[in-house]
DNA sequence: TTTAATTTGTGAAAGAGTTCACAAAGTTGT
DNA sequence: ACAACTTTGTGAACTCTTTCACAAATTAAA
């Protein structure tokens, strides 16, 4: 089976969304027309996105809500818990101890780092911030999935070559910065200033963005 | 001219990154080999993105780097100034009030709003929160360009309408649900859970599950 | 100046992703 | 049971993006 294109992945997760909130609202079955206008997809491509990962329609009916969500939470892997470890915790690693959204999709922060003494030792939201010189240890220890990064551009890169000797290969990065790793590590980096060029792309370009 | 991509976009604020990389250590020329291995990509894709917007080189010698950063800047819009107001200082919007890539950028935030009276007439890096109530007033009067919201999900469409109406039209939104704009707004919408979810798919699919 | 070596800019080809269109399979109403 | 209707699943067509490949422009060296 070809695999899923990097669209696809980010339309289920959107799907998973909308599901959840037509299961809460007590709907039992959902067409692909009805899905599409919900996230303003086609209804061919909702139809093309789910047939990848197999037959779960009714001809006729449309799809079984509750088992649309639960057969796209096991694609994704979000019907499990997993173990993240978060590094650095200055402004933005701050706010993802926070972020409710990742418990509540099992991304449970079990671990937090930083280099600053005045940090080390303190709790934040209940979990104690250690020593970034015990990481690699403390992420073997932990059986740590994936780790979500929050350090400056500078640290960046040596940090994720101690990740990467440890064994974790999901990182999440937010330093906005370039950094290698081995083809078996899956790194993805999301760039917050990027994301507000686009917006001022769009206002110097009036024509707009194609989507 | 056809309209350039978003994926085209995305690599021309790549390209300025690393054009600026360059230019800080005296470099003044750059080929569109060099600058496809710096991140990542294919000379091929360098030279059809930079095409897109004007023929920026010269044959046998490559991209001039002063010049071709300047330029992707205006392309972009990050040569100027943007006045950006934050509408919700939680945990998000906190970290973003201090996310120093913005300025560097030119994405200055001079208004602060939230509905919380605990956090309203104080001050967040020396910006005074205002009562979201005043927003329309305040966006017109203060000609704000961009707005960040980083408000609850319940709250994000109210405010988005309020934002539209006083006749802001680049919206950068944090808030993890489904907003409806006019088609001559740009919506923008960063989902941090969702990243993460690419990350559960990659070790889910590609790799197996870990124990 | 001439020749060899680079490197851009760009049509054409190849590859991906999206939409179309319709048979097949089911539902609903009579 | 049958007709009318609905909706899926999926090849095929289409569109968009990326890569290829090479002429043209320029540099560098002898």
């Amino acid at each position: 089976m070809r695999r899923a294109s990097e669209s696809t992945v980010r339309r289920l997760s959107l799907y998973f969304r909308s599901l959840s909130e037509m299961e809460k609202e007590g709907q039992l079955t959902i067409s692909s027309k009805e899905l599409a206008k919900k996230e303003k997809f086609t209804p061919a491509q909702v139809r093309k996105d789910l047939s990848f990962f197999g037959s779960f329609g009714t001809r006729g009916l449309g799809y079984p809500v509750k088992a649309l969500k639960e057969r796209i939470a096991d694609i994704l892997g979000i019907n499990r818990e997993w173990k993240v470890a978060l590094i650095g915790v200055g402004n933005v690693g701050s706010a993802l101890v926070s972020y409710k959204e990742f418990p509540k999709q099992g991304f449970n922060i079990i671990l937090i780092f930083d280099n600053d003494q005045r940090k080390i030792g303190k709790a934040r939201k209940g979990i104690m911030v250690r020593d970034v010189k015990d990481l690699a240890s403390e992420l073997k220890k932990n059986k740590i999935d994936m780790v979500i990064l929050a350090v400056p551009a500078s640290a960046a890169q040596g940090v994720v070559d101690e990740v990467v000797a440890a064994g974790v290969n999901s990182i999440l990065n937010f330093a906005p910065t370039n950094i290698l790793v081995p083809p078996a590590v899956y790194l993805r980096t999301v760039n917050m200033a990027m994301e507000l060029e686009h917006l001022s792309f769009f206002l110097v370009n009036k024509q707009g963005l194609k989507t």
